[in-house]
DNA sequence: GTCAGTTGATCAAGCGTTTTAGCAAAATTA
DNA sequence: TAATTTTGCTAAAACGCTTGATCAACTGAC
């Protein structure tokens, strides 16, 4: 009657806060049962060639649920010598939907493979960044996954070479001793101009972004590939300029009409956005009067302009699948540089269907 | 020479898998410099009642920078008892951009605190959930945040309660056994209200959403609340309703026409999105014509649409660290039920600013 | 020269597991 | 019945670290 209530101080009064003195050990367990920690270890961990009556273990089982037996996951660690972890260190978890999305990815796959996911953020902040790494190298993270929120080079900080590691969404020029995952921008680019193809069009501009980036070019050279594929001549004029938001797409407007073409790419939905507003005000209906298609897939864009927008998929989810697919050896890379995640095209109303053959 | 090279087999010759045989321990530190484990430990953790030598100290440390020795987070943690991990279950890490804030903001806040997070993203699946908090627990986490993409009343998992645990952005009805943080949606309705108010509007529109939950409650107070503390009648007829999302915004439209309002606010940005569309089609410029609020501050939407929209903030970044800070014990919740978070008011132009008094 | 105090460092127990080697009893074989 | 094999279980070391108890060597004080 004395000993029951270690009632753990002031806390005790705070909602949520209960009293959770001591975890239930092992030990306990096997008291409990009537026999040793090394017997209820085999039992939890179901040995194959532990020989164990069927008896005991109907005893340990039933002291391991009586008394509420959580393992201590430390302790298992300790002895294994490494985590079942993963370390996530994302460069914009806040800046954008997209790294959730590469999360989200990682998560379900490491999850699938007994292994739980350690993030950091770090917002581009290079000391928040080695001390993420180095917390993650502490746990003893089986790898890290070190992804940037849109595609591009970087450099490889020095202590995640300390540890198995994957860039996500980014690569390192020096290649040779990374791993690497990337979006396929140029077949991307392909897809989006398909999508126009198909609708017949044939004189096509792409409206691509200022800003120097793999995207940039990738994206081009998938419209180009899809241009020849079709016996397209491809016309420089064609391609125009512009910031890469909604303003961008509404200011490249007046020059896009010049061009005469019945369709347009743009680099991406944001773009899109803004063309679609500078179009409408100069009375022209899409897709009618001219086909629209994107670039990323955002998804409180692209299905909620109006007309929905045809565009293709960033496969943010799929690179963090990959990612950890990678790091655990499941996805061995083929050949040189990064791999390659296909973007999905995804179409909507604001390109036709040609019916015509 | 020839204990050199110990190659751990086929990984060697993949990129990124270099060779980590054996991490440095303590022990082999204390080796190096000559001392005790129990020495070395003093020193790494710079224990004010220690006494070491200032030469002995220097030894240790320049052991520990030669061997490139890093602590043991699980042996560390197994001696203390507890981890420093908090773990955050998410239910839609994937759906939407909120979540993101969430972590985003309970990881600074932990990391300011020296705790690391343990996020588990269950989409809603009982089962995940449940091996999420299962695997927390077994890490023996400082404590849970349990929050959910939108505001809304949830249940609290049997199991969580074995632990110190947060609601974030959600609440329990049994609010004296759990600690809650979530939006105040009643302010931000009002100063949604407000900034139209202060633009001179006196006949304002309301489309909330039809769907039930302490938003549309919340924000329907909200609006009452601003236009009593301005001594305007509430009017019932002025309140529309429509499903919350960009169809829905368009489809209000016609509706919202016939009230002959110079203002309205809308239940969310997507919404506002779609009047947007609605209202041009008829001709009708924003703000000259009609003035227009949103509520969640979607960046991508609000700060985009043409003109931008003047909205209210959804204070996710701030609910997971308010969610953090009140797991620690360091914001004690004042009074009864959920802890609010203010929303603020984020102005743009889609209302115009009164010139006069 | 003895005693007390201070300084600098070590010893050893313990945190909660896993796992190998080994032991006693029961079952099988001869 | 004795020898052998099988079965069921346990002892104990190990994982890498922390920490209270100890201890040896100095330093002064008297």
């Amino acid at each position: 009657m004395i000993s029951q209530e270690k009632n753990s101080g002031s806390a005790a009064d705070v909602p949520g806060i209960t009293d959770r003195a001591h975890p239930v050990t092992l030990r306990e367990v096997a008291e409990a049962a009537g026999v040793s920690t090394a017997t209820v270890s085999l039992v939890i961990n179901k040995k194959k060639n532990a020989r164990i009556a069927a008896d005991t273990r109907k005893r340990v089982q039933e002291a391991i649920r009586q008394l509420g037996y959580r393992p201590n996951a430390m302790a298992k660690n300790l002895v294994s010598g490494t985590s079942k972890f993963i370390g996530l260190v994302a460069d914009g978890v806040a800046t954008t939907p997209f790294a959730g999305q590469i999360i989200h990815g990682a998560q379900d796959e490491a999850w699938k493979h007994g292994y739980a996911l350690l993030i950091a953020n770090t917002e581009g902040n290079v000391d928040l960044e080695k001390d993420a790494i180095a917390m993650m190298l502490e746990y003893k993270v089986r790898g890290i996954l070190y992804s940037t929120w849109f595609h591009r080079a970087t450099e490889v900080p020095e202590t995640l070479r300390e540890s198995d590691f994957v860039l996500v969404n980014c690569f390192s020029p020096d290649s040779l001793t990374s791993r690497a995952v990337v979006p396929d921008e140029a077949q991307g680019g392909k897809s989006a101009t398909e999508i126009l193809l198909r609708g017949g069009h044939r004189r096509i501009a792409f409206i691509n972004t200022t800003t120097p980036a793999p995207a940039k070019d990738g994206r081009l050279q998938g419209y180009r590939d899809a241009l020849e594929a079709e016996g397209i001549a491809f016309d420089p004029e064609l391609v125009l300029e512009a910031y890469p938001d909604q303003e961008g797409g509404y200011g490249a407007t007046g020059e896009l009409l010049k061009l005469n073409v019945s369709a347009v790419y743009c680099y991406n939905d944001r773009m899109a956005m803004g063309l679609y507003d500078g179009l409408r005000e100069n009375g022209l209906s899409i897709p009618e009067d001219i086909a629209v298609v994107g670039f990323d897939n955002q998804e409180v864009i692209a299905a909620h302009l109006r007309p929905p927008l045809s565009t293709v998929s960033l496969p943010h989810y799929e690179l963090g699948a990959a990612g950890v697919r990678m790091l655990l050896g499941l996805d061995r890379p083929s050949g040189e540089g990064p791999v390659k995640i296909a973007c999905p095209a995804v179409e909507r109303a604001s390109v036709a269907v040609h019916s015509a053959a």
